[in-house]
DNA sequence: CCTTTTCTGGTACATTTGTACCAATTTTAG
DNA sequence: CTAAAATTGGTACAAATGTACCAGAAAAGG
């Protein structure tokens, strides 16, 4: 039968935090049972017992982010553009490693077919919580695309780097969209 | 003095053509002195005498793949817009290995700083490349961070995956732009 | 010509890795 | 309580890696 041990399941919460941090701090090729195992606290062989595999160990960080950014672009439908400028704003630059982590991840998931289907899920997370802040629905998609394009622009080069210059790339990414907030 | 050596320069042509393969077949973890030594067909020894460090096999790598996305995207001003999608679309998806190892290659240069200038390059480049399409230069900022985010999605998604579909997704992108192409 | 520099090819070593194994211990189920 | 399952912690090993070293060949410079 297939019991949960809630001890056992505290101490693979504790290796998928372990994971997070592993990924941030040196990319996914930092991933190894060892530096996970280390980072957790815990001896190799809980890595390996917990997540036979690195895709394993992946795959699980993959769902955790994917948690953390549906919680962070839930609430954005109805807000402001300064209040949206203001998480995008502060989720680059105040979590760089961790944003930067998660597109590591997308690109991995190109390779390994063990990851491709946690990183659609996160995939269609961002950009489901994109479509709602658009008012017009023709151009959601090409705003979707600009944002990921903007996203990708603050990590690589900095800028738009304060608030308000991420709230004037945003108006001008959902100009031509009527009756923008 | 420093000289240069035609039979030398043949062989770190042929490590850099190397490095490229290596890096598609398996993304910046797969780059090695051996793998690389090994796919050009010379000796280890060879690989670390012309590129003392990993960092300076990636280097070479970024700096090759500019050179092809500027020879790429050189000739893109002036052209229709189902030119620009025939462009866009054979470049995804006829080199989607190579695509998706400049990207790889994006991200790992934020964590080494020795690939940070070459990466700042590359973007650059891609940037300078879209820019010129663009007629009205107030959207031209946009327009770029769109064509960025619709390279990703094709990457990741899939789709737009035809020719049509690729003009249609440029074309929506440049529609606020009057007197587009 | 000869000397100096560049390049070659080969070997060696310490480190890190994935993976497997196993005896002891703890937890669960009946 | 007892048997089965789950978990623990430790060890071991082959494979791959960055790096260094070196004796000799080839080329360059004067």
């Amino acid at each position: 039968m297939v019991t949960i041990t809630a001890k056992g399941e505290a101490r693979r919460i504790a290796l998928q935090d372990a994971v997070i941090r592993v990924l941030e701090n040196g990319g996914p090729g930092a991933v190894t049972h060892r530096a996970v195992a280390g980072e957790a606290g815990v001896p190799l062989a809980a890595a390996t017992y917990y997540f036979a595999s690195i895709d394993d160990l992946l795959v699980s960080a993959l769902l955790r982010v994917t948690e953390q950014q549906v919680t962070l672009f839930a609430h954005l439908d109805g807000r402001s553009l300064t209040d949206i400028a203001v998480v995008l704003h502060d989720w680059v630059y105040g979590f760089r490693a961790s944003a930067i982590a998660q597109y590591e991840l997308l690109f991995l998931a190109m390779r390994r077919d063990g990851l491709r289907a946690a990183a659609d899920l996160w995939y269609r997370a961002l950009e489901d919580a994109i479509v709602p802040i658009v008012p017009n629905p023709r151009h959601a998609r090409v705003v979707a695309l600009a944002v990921d394009g903007l996203i990708l622009r603050m990590l690589w080069r900095g800028e738009p780097g304060t608030v308000p210059e991420v709230e004037a790339a945003l108006r001008d990414i959902l100009q031509s969209a009527p009756g923008s907030p």
